[in-house]
DNA sequence: CTCTCCTTCTTGACAGCGTAAAGATCACTG
DNA sequence: CAGTGATCTTTACGCTGTCAAGAAGGAGAG
C-alpha cells in the first residue's frame, strides 16, 4: 500500500479523496462540492469514490469528521495553553469562534444535520462529539468551582454557554456579526457575572 | 390579474411559486429544494419560474424572505403578549427557538449566507433584518433599565445575547440539544445574572 | 514463473438538475 | 380587429449522482 501513485492502483485513495474535500472546503461550501469535482481534484475517475465511500454524503461524512478533529484540537490546544479557570473558559470560546471565522464551509459541514444526523453520528465521529461535550462541561466546573458558586445547574450553564459561543460563532461565520463585537459580547455576558 | 387558473397564464405565478416552496421547505432541507419540483408543484412547466425570478437562487430568497417575515411577527407577537421587560426578553427568546425547532429548514434557510449574503441583504429583507436587531435592542434596553443596570455595553450584552439565542436555536434546530434544555439553559445564564 | 481471484479503478450509460433560446398563447392597446 | 409585449411551454445543453460492466494489477497457490 502507501503513496504509490503507480498509474491504475493509487494506493490510498481514500485518504486522497479526504483530503481533496478538504481543500474543496477551503473556497465552497459543502453544499456546492461535487462528487465528481472531488474525484477530478484526486486525479481519478468521476466513480472512483464510490469503490471507497456509498455515496456523496458519505464522503462529505468523512471530510466532516476530518475536519471536527480538528476543531477539537484547536480548542483543546486553546485550553491547555491558559491556567486559570476563566481564561481557559474564554480562550475555548476565542478557537471555537476563531475556527468558524476562518474556516466557515467546514464549520457548516461539521454541523449540518444532513450529513451528521445527531443522535446517531458515525463511529468516527461520536467520540470527538462527546470530547468536545466534556471538554466544555470541564471548563465550566472548573470555572464555576474557582468563583466558589454552587455547581447545581452547571449542566444548564455548560448548555447556555455552549448556544452562546455556538451562536456567535455561526453568526460571525455567516457574516451577520462582525468577528470583533465577539470578545467585547463574551465579556459583556460573562466577565461581569456574579457582580 | 388575480387568480385566474385559466391555463396557459397563471394569473399570480410568482406568488404561488413562493408559497410552493415555502411548502416543500416544510419536508425538505433548503439545498434539496429543486427549482423543477417548486414549478410541479405550482403546476407550471420547469421554465416558467425564470420569467419571475433570476435563478434557482433568487426563488429561494424570496422564500426566504417570506420566512423572515413569519419569524419576526412571531417574536413580535411573543414580545406583545408580556409586560414584565424580564419576561419580553425570555418570550422573545422562546419565540426564536420555537421558529428555529418548528420548522428547521426554515430557519436555515433564513440565515443561509448563501442565499442572503450578509451586508448586502435584499431590499426585501434589509428592513426585516434591521427591525429584527432593534426588536432584541429594545428588549435588552428595557431589561437593564428595569433592574437599574448601566447601559455602557447594552449593545455588547445584546450581541452576546442574540448569540446565545441564536445558538440555541440552532442547535435545537439540527437536533444536537434537546428542546426542553433551552429554558433551564436560558435560566442558568440570565435569571441568575446579578445576584 | 504462471494461473487465478479479488480489489481497485475506468468507461459508459441513465435520469434529474439548472439554465438558455426559441416558439406558442394570451391580455391589452390602438 | 391587428399588433405588441408579457407570460408560459418546448427543446436542448452540460453538469451532476449513481449504477453496471469491463479493464488493470497485486496477492497467493500450484
Amino acid at each position: 500500500m502507501s503513496r504509490s501513485a503507480s498509474g491504475y492502483h493509487h494506493g490510498d485513495l481514500r485518504r486522497a479523496l479526504v483530503a481533496a474535500g478538504v481543500t474543496l472546503l477551503d473556497e465552497q461550501p459543502p453544499g456546492r462540492i461535487s462528487l465528481r469535482e472531488v474525484a477530478r481534484e484526486a486525479g481519478v475517475s468521476h466513480a472512483a469514490p464510490y469503490h471507497h465511500f456509498g455515496d456523496r454524503g458519505d464522503l462529505l461524512k468523512a471530510v466532516g469528521d476530518e475536519c471536527m478533529r480538528d476543531f477539537l484540537d484547536r480548542q483543546e490546544s486553546a485550553v491547555a495553553a491558559e491556567n486559570d479557570p476563566a481564561a481557559r473558559l474564554v480562550a475555548l470560546g476565542e478557537a471555537y469562534v476563531a475556527y468558524a471565522a476562518d474556516r466557515p464551509h467546514a464549520f457548516a459541514l461539521i454541523f449540518d444535520p444532513e450529513l451528521c444526523p445527531p443522535g446517531d453520528a458515525s463511529p468516527e465521529r461520536a467520540p470527538l462529539i462527546a470530547r468536545n461535550e466534556e471538554l466544555l462541561a470541564e471548563c465550566v466546573v472548573a470555572w464555576l468551582e474557582g468563583r466558589g458558586e454552587a455547581l447545581t445547574d452547571a449542566a444548564s450553564l455548560a448548555a447556555a454557554l455552549w448556544g452562546t459561543v455556538h451562536g456567535l460563532a455561526g453568526l460571525v461565520s455567516e457574516g451577520h456579526l462582525a468577528r470583533d463585537q465577539v470578545m467585547p459580547a463574551l465579556q459583556a455576558l460573562v466577565g461581569d457575572r456574579g457582580r
